[in-house]
DNA sequence: AACGTAGCACTAACGGATAGCTTTTCCTAA
DNA sequence: TTAGGAAAAGCTATCCGTTAGTGCTACGTT
């Protein structure tokens, strides 16, 4: 059984990540996501390319590194709310602050490059659907909701498109505010039908 | 200019691109989509694999070939409706057809194979995005409807939300039933803001 | 000090997709 | 009828992302 590790290789195991990932990301925007290849990411950051994909699964996920956490914040928005603060509008919260986060200055040039590549609006979009229905587990698994199971699902994609649609929206915050009021009436008109 | 083609070489274009699709559609039938190359399709169809690319953008097309005209029925639900039908059960009778038509015994093979195939799941969901973009522009073309533009591209993610959704269901119809009325009343908390 | 293994490198290949160029097939106009 | 033009199909060679197989090296443990 592997014990503790005492540090340096955990050490540079993370350097070589990271220096990958850095590489990666600067010459995509220099560059051009399409324009730059795997091979030469490799030989900038001075790693074997199977080294590239030992760290990363893909090209796509070199570029979408740092958003892991962004699923668990989602469903903790759900799971740890104070106990009978009402459902949307902490949700609302959440999704706000994860489209500031996205729109902010640092992450733009980002999205920018997000956005002009097929492969990588493609990888959004499967990665978007994963968090839909992490989401939809967490809302059905609430025991103070009374919705069906459909609803619950229904409620995680209206949410995840919310996310989405603000922003690419010119005003993202504005988006949010016409949107969640149309999530909260689809919300409230999936009443409790019968138990799941 | 290429005035009126009389037929032998559309024919013989056309019957290509069939023989294509056909063979492609068979054989990963017969053994898996993941399991057969783009070659041995090529081969088995008798023509070159340039051929094959020059009919099919890609070897997930030749998979989705026929719904084509998917986007079209969908925006024509909208613009086609008679003149003061409702929107949302205007969209709610086409999406129940579609459903069906996808649910039925002879499609059932193949959206078994699609739901299989991550390569095709994802391609899935970009034709999707796209159909719900299109979808977006007829809605808020319509001149009867005073919803703003933002409305419009979420009631339209949220329309294909419901076709996606009953896909995946148990019971197809009934999750239908379930999610067009919470559309209905995101729709209608719509209400009209100002002009667009 | 010796062993086990995690991390990384190297080569070689596979499968999807494309660029460049030639050949075949069909349409049309002289 | 035939010559010219162009669309369709073919061939070759290659790029690109990704993976398998195989070692070697450096680290952590005993």
């Amino acid at each position: 059984m592997t014990v503790q590790q005492s540090g340096r290789r955990e050490r540079k195991k993370a350097a070589t990540r990271q220096k990958i990932a850095d590489t990666a990301l600067r010459l995509f925007l220099e560059r051009g996501y399409d324009a730059v290849g795997i091979r030469e990411v490799a030989a900038e950051a001075d790693v074997a390319v199977t080294t590239l994909f030992s760290h990363f699964a893909s090209k796509e996920a070199l570029v979408f590194e740092q958003d892991e956490d962004f699923e668990h914040r989602l469903t903790r928005a759900v799971t740890d709310r104070s106990p009978h603060e009402p459902l949307i509008p902490a949700l609302r919260r959440e999704v706000l602050a994860l489209v500031r986060h996205c729109t902010a200055d640092g992450a733009a040039p980002v999205w920018r490059m997000i956005e002009a590549s097929p492969a990588l609006r493609k990888y959004d979009e499967a990665v978007r659907l994963r968090h839909a229905d992490a989401l939809a587990r967490a809302i059905a698994a609430d025991p103070g909701l009374t919705r069906s199971e459909t609803a619950a699902r229904t409620l995680a994609r209206f949410v995840i498109d919310a996310y989405s649609l603000s922003r690419e929206a010119p005003d993202p915050e504005a988006a949010l505010d016409e949107i969640f009021p149309m999530i909260e009436a689809a919300w409230e008109a999936a009443r409790p039908p019968r138990r799941t």
